[in-house]
DNA sequence: CTTAGTGTTAATACCAAGTGCTAATTTGAA
DNA sequence: TTCAAATTAGCACTTGGTATTAACACTAAG
């Protein structure tokens, strides 16, 4: 027994993860056992036939296609917005934002919310960031709704450049926090 | 007949492309016909077996996925890591980056670079942003190479709070610069 | 009317990559 | 040595197909 079964059946997992393209038979070559022990060790393990298996990559394909353009894009949906006032948006994370190490999402999601936040209350054909201050105050997890609430500052609010303040909480808990300088080229509000 | 050979056929196309799940029996009773029309109009519109689609839309995926892991991950591409002392990356910018409007590159794209580079030049299992100030000093478009170069503060090189100091540069002329407070857990350079 | 051509359906043999089950064999350790 | 766990083998069956050949309906042309 070249390697022990348990080991065997963690590679396995591994193995599919990274390439869930295998057959049997070539998982059964990989670790020189039987096709039947592979079998076995799928049943054991609960991982599905290969079949099954690019179904659902697949289908996360899929459902993915969608929601990538608008992350890409937004990144946080805008739930309200106020121009040269207030907006709003929550911000859902996932396994996908978070460090695999520890689990806390990584500072640039939160940066992106907020920055989008900015940019959309503003409403400019040409609203940049100039310079911006942040403070990351708690750590954010997977599985937590992060809430932004976006403020113009009205003492600011000039023709070519605005302060805008962010401030994102995870319930009653404040996580980050924002100052955005925008640049802008159409004035509003005059 | 109810629906012409052609036009089921240019049916059946965008039939596939909107849910490529269907097995030939489910299209013959979408369509009404017997699976054999079905095999033979596959078979002149070149449209692969059911097995055959999942796969190359589960390759995507996984293409997707490497690709998204890495972009989620960096950000930019590391060129080269002294760790704790200095770090550098390049980040190539594409349309996706930019606003359709300006086609001028979205802040968090510049951010992420820049935060994803402080993070990396600590190589800590836990380093992360607690406070940072940014500039963007010049608007990036599509098409720019981005170099951000990362520079760790000795005076500041402590168990837990470190400044990283970024700066974003396209040819000579820098785009971006940012100073990045991290906290990390377990100590370096003692 | 016959013939050819198109479109559709049916029938058969075959394949890949499995499941599910039983039985035999190998092997490691007490 | 012996015994149970691990492994391998064999066989029937399933899905969702391919490939091929044949049969049928309907239309248009000679």
């Amino acid at each position: 027994m070249k390697v022990p079964k348990q080991e065997r059946q963690r590679l396995l997992e591994t193995l599919l993860e990274e390439d869930p393209f295998l057959t049997d038979e070539d998982i059964a070559q990989h670790f020189s056992v039987s096709i039947q022990t592979v079998r076995l060790d799928r049943l054991e393990c609960h991982i599905p036939e290969l079949r099954e298996r690019l179904k659902s990559v697949a289908s996360q394909q899929m459902q993915g296609t969608v929601k990538s353009i608008q992350a890409e894009e937004i990144f946080g949906e805008i739930i309200d917005v106020e121009l040269d006032d207030r907006a709003l948006s929550i911000f859902d994370v996932t396994e996908a934002h978070v460090f695999k190490r520890n689990g806390i999402a990584r500072g640039h999601h939160l940066f992106a919310q907020a920055n989008s936040l900015a940019v959309a209350v503003l409403d400019d054909d040409l609203a940049l960031t100039v310079r911006s201050a942040l403070h990351f105050q708690k750590p954010v997890k997977a599985g937590d709704r992060v809430v932004a609430r976006a403020t113009v500052r009205k003492e600011t609010l000039t023709n070519k450049s605005t302060v805008v303040d962010v401030l994102s909480t995870v319930g009653k808990e404040t996580v980050f926090s924002g100052e955005f300088m925008m640049f802008r080229t159409t004035k509003k509000g005059g």
